[in-house]
Formats: C-alpha cells, structure tokens, sequence
DNA sequence: TTCACGGATTGATAATTCGCAATGCTGAAT
DNA sequence: ATTCAGCATTGCGAATTATCAATCCGTGAA
C-alpha cells in the first residue's frame, strides 16, 4: 500500500457522507440498519452520517444524555452498562459488528446506558433524524428496526438465562465460549473486571475462574488477553454444577 | 347484577369476535397493541380475536411450538421462563395488564418461551396472520410495535440490572418493590419457587428472605401471599449490602 | 536496562448461599 | 371437625463467593 493510498485511508475516516454516495456502498450494509434499503431512499438522507473511530475506553454516551445519534458498530465492541443506585454496576449487552447502539432514541429522547468502547472500534454515527425520517417515509426500514429490536431482546433473554444463572463457574465458562470463535478456536477476553461485571460476580473470582481454566488446559494463554480456547472442555464445565 | 346479565357475561368469555365489533371498543384498548388503529383499520381483522380465561398454572405456549397467536394480557400475570441445557430454569418476564406475549413469532415463526399464568389471567388470542396483515397494511401499528420492543428490553435491562445484582437480600427486596403498589402498600406474592427463579436464587434463600422481612415488619402477612410492605425500609434494605 | 504502574493472580478469612432434611402451616376435600 | 397435600419455614453443615491485602507480571516510560 503506497503513501498516497494511506493518505486517503485517513481522509476517509471522520469523513462526512450525504449517505448516497457512502452508505448505500457500505461495505457492511448486508449487516447494517440500512440493509434493505434501495437506491432512492438514500436520497431521504439530509444530514451528514459520520464514520469515526473510538479507542479502547472512550465513551459514546451517557445515561440520560440526549440522544442525538444512533451508532452502527462497523467493527469493534461496545459495552452497554447500567447503575444501580447503590453503585453496584451491571453490563447489559455487548454491541459487534453490525449491532447498533442507541436505539432507543427512536422511542424516548434520551439513552438509557453508558456506551463504552472495550475494543477499538469503528463506527457510523448516524443523526437520529435521518434514521427517523427513513422510518417515516419508507416501509423498508421498518422490518430491520423489528428485527433489531427483537434481537436486542434475544440476547438479553439469553443473557439472563446464559449468564446469570448457576455458579460462577459455569457462567464464565458460557461466558468464554459465547467469546470464542468455534472455528478457529481463539478467544479475546476483557479485563477481569468487565467480565466480572457482565456476570455479576467479583473481579477476583473471575480471575480465580479463568486461572484455573488456565491451568486445566481449558484455555490457553497466548497474550494481551488473547487465549486458545478448548469449546468442548468448557461446554462441559458449562452444563455440570 | 340479575342472572340474564350473568349469563351474557359468561357467554362474552371464550367470545371469537371478528375485531370490528370487539376489539374498537375494547376496555383496555388505550394500552393494548391496537391502541392506535382507527376506525377502518379493524376491518382489516379477518380472523377471530378470542377472548380466553386461563388460571394459575395453565400454559399459554411452549419454547418452540408453532408460533400461531399473539396473546394480550387484560387481567392477571404471565410467566417467561427459559430452560439451560443443564435443566436450571429461568423467568426472564413478567407480563401484566396491557403487555403482549409472543411478539416474537412476528420476526420468527417459534416462540422462545415458555409462558405460564401465575395469576388468573383473561386474555386475547390473536392470530399472528391478523398482526402480520395490520402491520403490512396500516401504518399505526409500527410505532406500537416499536414501543413494544423498546419496552421489553428496557424491562429486561432493569431485570438484570435490579434483579440479578447484588446480595439476594437486596433482590429479593427489590423484587417486593416492583410487585408492590406504591398507592396502597398492598403486595401480592407467588411462590417462593417462582420468586427464586425470577431472582436466581434457590427456593430456600427466598424463603428466607421473605421470613425475615416478616420479622422485620417490612412485610406484614396478609395471607394467601398478600402482604403489606413498608417500602421505604425495602427500599434501604435493596440500597444497602 | 531499569523502574513504576496497573491489572492479574493468589492467599486467608469472613460472609453468603446452597442443599438436604425436618417441621410447620394453610386451604381444600371429606 | 379431621385429614391430607402442598407449600413455607427453619436448622445445620457444606460449598461457594466476597472481601481485603499481598504479590506477581507485563508493558511502557525514562
């Protein structure tokens, strides 16, 4: 890749798009929002949908904040938390490539998590506008806000059932597996303390979890939280006790 | 109340009604899914709207049967619950007067849950063919659908957030809250079993709980599960520990 | 390289929760 | 009124998880 291509790379990110000329082109739009959309819906597109990068830590909103845009994740992982009262603090959802955070705007003016990047990502930000303007002018956006919603719940069910339910053990072990990749057996993880907080357990006993899975062969460390993973080994702890 | 009007009441249960004539002037049509249609639009419901009466421990569907009817809860309480492989169950909702059961044949022909009545429940059965059609043909059912979505997750979130975090202690107190009616103090209960798999915690530790609250005069026994709860002292006790 | 920092791990102990069994209570049927 | 069945409560020991503190380890800065 010459200089001047790299050049352009950069130009590209953070760049403004009227949405024809960028979205309808959009290498992940087969996942994206705007999937079913045709050629001249895209002309209902008026304001500017941003593609901006987000590093490890940043935020993308805040709880109660008003919400003014609606995030595609291109690539990367968003993390969806909740407060409780008493500080206690709970992560609702993991966001991947093609999930969109915020949704909630559509229905109630302002969002109702914290949205963390936990991996660098890349993201489409889209004015809340555009997204209810489609809604209203063409039917074919529609299924996809049904078919997103329907989802959200799904995984929030599975959540609940998943990693929420039985010891520790078994829901870091589900926990792993739901992070691996079953085809080529690697999994990243995140700090202890994300993980303790998607499951509602300590940092500590996560750590002491993942410890001993690491002594047990059920993961292998190969650095920066990056591990081999035996799925069957874990299936097993998964399904007993 | 004479007895000819008894008999016209009993015959309206278990009534099909072809939705022109029924569901347009429906009591609780205000917070029902066909809040918004008007008057036209119920001549679109070509097939028959049941009006059934379950009770307490009868089953509406199960995880993957054919999804064949939405169901619209008028009176009394139904039961999500999910299974794990490994036989742990789980409830993952509540639904009460207003709320829908089964809006996910919508996106997906199977049902994901298991929906059981916990409190005497008068329903609507409608034919997912009848949603599907209004939904293609009339424009005001999707922002009732969305609200729908949005309302689930949003209760799933809380369910995790409130309901799967911290001490048992704290959500079991927690859980008597949302069941209580702030107005009055009044708090129906279900069984320990059931509070237990709303919470995650077994039978026993609920029981528990339940107990010493009675102890503590936060819950004051009003039989067959009624009680009258202090909300304020379950409030400290969810806030603290 | 060395140092310092932050996260991960481990240890020791306390607190919580589970699991099982015994007992108590309540409402329905007789 | 009596009996019975099903749920609720309680006791107790075991297992799990939290808590607090110490140590380890990897990474980036100097």
């Amino acid at each position: 890749m010459n200089v001047e291509v790299q050049i352009l790379e950069k130009q590209a990110i953070d760049k403004a798009w009227s949405g024809i000329s960028s979205c309808e082109n959009c290498g992940i739009r087969h996942l994206a929002l705007f999937a079913d959309l045709e050629h001249d819906d895209f002309e209902l597109i008026h304001k500017p949908v941003l593609e901006i990068n987000k590093y490890t830590g940043e935020n993308l909103y805040s709880e109660g904040d008003e919400g003014e845009f609606l995030y595609t994740v291109r690539s990367g992982i968003v993390k969806l938390t909740q407060y409780l009262p008493d500080g206690g603090q709970r992560i609702v959802r993991l966001l991947r490539t093609g999930d969109v955070a915020g949704l909630e705007v559509l229905v109630n003016p302002q969002y109702e998590h914290f949205a963390t990047v936990i991996r660098d990502a890349q993201l489409c930000q889209i004015p809340r506008d555009v997204v209810e303007r489609l809604n209203k002018e063409t039917p074919r956006l529609h299924s996809q806000l049904l078919t997103r919603w329907h989802n959200a719940v799904k995984r929030a069910d599975e959540w609940l059932t998943e990693l929420s339910t039985g010891s520790s053990k078994s829901r870091v072990a589900r926990l792993v597996i739901g992070l691996s990749d079953k085809s080529d057996h690697s999994c990243h993880l995140f700090s202890r303390e994300d993980l303790g907080a998607i499951l509602g357990v300590t940092t500590e006993t996560t750590s002491r979890i993942i410890a001993e899975f690491k002594r047990d062969g059920a993961l292998k460390d190969q650095g920066k939280n990056h591990f081999w993973a035996d799925i069957k080994l874990l299936e097993n702890i998964a399904n007993q006790n």
